[in-house]
DNA sequence: TATCCGTGGTG
DNA sequence: TCACCAAGGAT
């Protein structure tokens, strides 16, 4: 298994006794007094760890307690009508979790008398429990050593170990899930898979991580490097954001056509392109006579021709084409004039070609 | 594999 | 102001 090799790899020089030990210590001197670490029942333990999905802490401790007061075991919610179990989860979002969670746990009282699977195979078949949320209820609940492999393990190893595989990648989990199922204390799997996500929380946070105060600086191989700021690697997989505009046609009397010059910086710096408008500036009011008041031109809008969708990388324009004519004013614009479509013949034409671009260049 | 699912905090 | 999140999972 290629992965394994890479296991042996990054863990071949690391000093795996030292840093178990000193995480451990750490994380039992210093955890946070949380509601779900008054004891180990594996439901409580259930519970948090689905409303601590993308959730922070402070925000679910509220809720935790009112719903282990409202719903205290597996029967009491399995009994509870939906809207029940949803109206205790109003506000925390990811509604699919609460739905999931009980159903689930309807099936745990079916199927297992109560009682929470202590097994990978059962318990991983339940609706919402996924590979992290199995191993945090294995690891905390039974002290089973297995991975509980989070956003925080990710960001704390990646440190730690140097990893600079990319996170936001699926396949890396898996990675890290190997390198934790060798590292994870055999004595204290909880300590030792809470001390990763609490050190992640409190020490090695992912902008500033405060590495004077971190219990296994010795052992972290970014801090020796100076590149903790660096890691992890995280592709910005920010999604572009849709800019929806009218692009316009405009022809005068001559039957030329309105383009205007972008501003000589930013984004297409000095390139001409046929007048845009953001749909939100768009009175509807007033269409389809349209006072063009930027270029001292009365306007009246036709019919729409098709749309265009061009994308960058960081934004996507969705325009929609419209012809328009020149119905008063004269064209008083010192980065626009008309045209004569027939010169643009050999440029770039938006109208006629969909992946052609918008603007033109000269 | 990429997207979607919610909300409130933050630099 | 606003992108970026914060103990993921389902599809």
């Amino acid at each position: 298994m290629k992965n394994k090799e890479r296991i042996e790899t990054i863990l071949e020089y690391f000093n795996a006794e030292s840093f178990r030990d000193d995480l451990i210590r750490w994380f039992k001197e210093e955890q946070r007094l949380l509601p779900w670490r008054e004891n180990q029942d594996p439901y409580r333990v259930w519970v948090s760890e689905i409303m601590l999905q993308q959730t922070r802490v402070d925000t679910v401790i509220p809720y935790f307690n009112y719903f282990l007061e409202k719903f205290p075991n597996p029967q009491a919610l399995a009994d509870a009508e939906e809207q029940e179990v949803l109206k205790a989860w109003e506000g925390l979002g990811y509604y699919s979790r609460a739905r999931n969670l009980q159903n689930a746990v309807r099936e745990v009282v079916e199927e297992y008398g109560g009682v929470v699977p202590d097994n990978p195979e059962e318990l991983g078949k339940l609706k919402g429990v996924g590979p992290y949320t199995k191993g945090a209820i294995l690891s905390i609940a039974y002290d089973t050593p297995e991975p509980a492999v989070d956003g925080n393990v990710m960001r704390v190893l990646s440190r730690i170990l140097h990893v600079e595989d990319d996170i936001s990648k699926q396949s890396t989990r898996k990675l890290f899930e190997g390198l934790v199922g060798f590292l994870v204390s055999r004595h204290d799997p909880s300590s030792f898979n809470q001390g990763l996500m609490e050190l992640g929380a409190l020490i090695c946070t992912p902008k500033t991580p405060s590495c004077m105060l971190c219990p296994v600086q010795n052992n972290c191989r970014a801090f020796e490097q100076g590149i903790e700021t660096e890691l992890p690697i995280k592709s910005s997989k920010k999604k572009q954001k849709k800019s929806p505009y009218l692009l316009l046609l405009v022809q005068n009397e001559k039957g030329e056509v309105l383009i205007e010059k972008r501003p000589e910086s930013g984004l297409l710096a000095s390139l001409w392109q046929y007048p845009m408008v953001p749909l939100e500036d768009i009175d509807k009011e007033t269409a389809p006579h349209w006072f063009f008041g930027e270029y001292g031109l009365k306007i009246e809008l036709g019919e729409p021709i098709t749309d265009i969708r061009h994308v960058f990388s960081h934004l996507i324009w969705e325009m929609g084409v419209v012809r328009a004519t020149v119905k008063d004013g004269e064209l008083d614009h010192d980065r626009a004039r008309f045209i004569n479509p027939t010169d643009m013949s050999d440029l770039p034409f938006p109208v006629s070609h969909q992946k052609a671009h918008p603007y033109i260049s000269q």
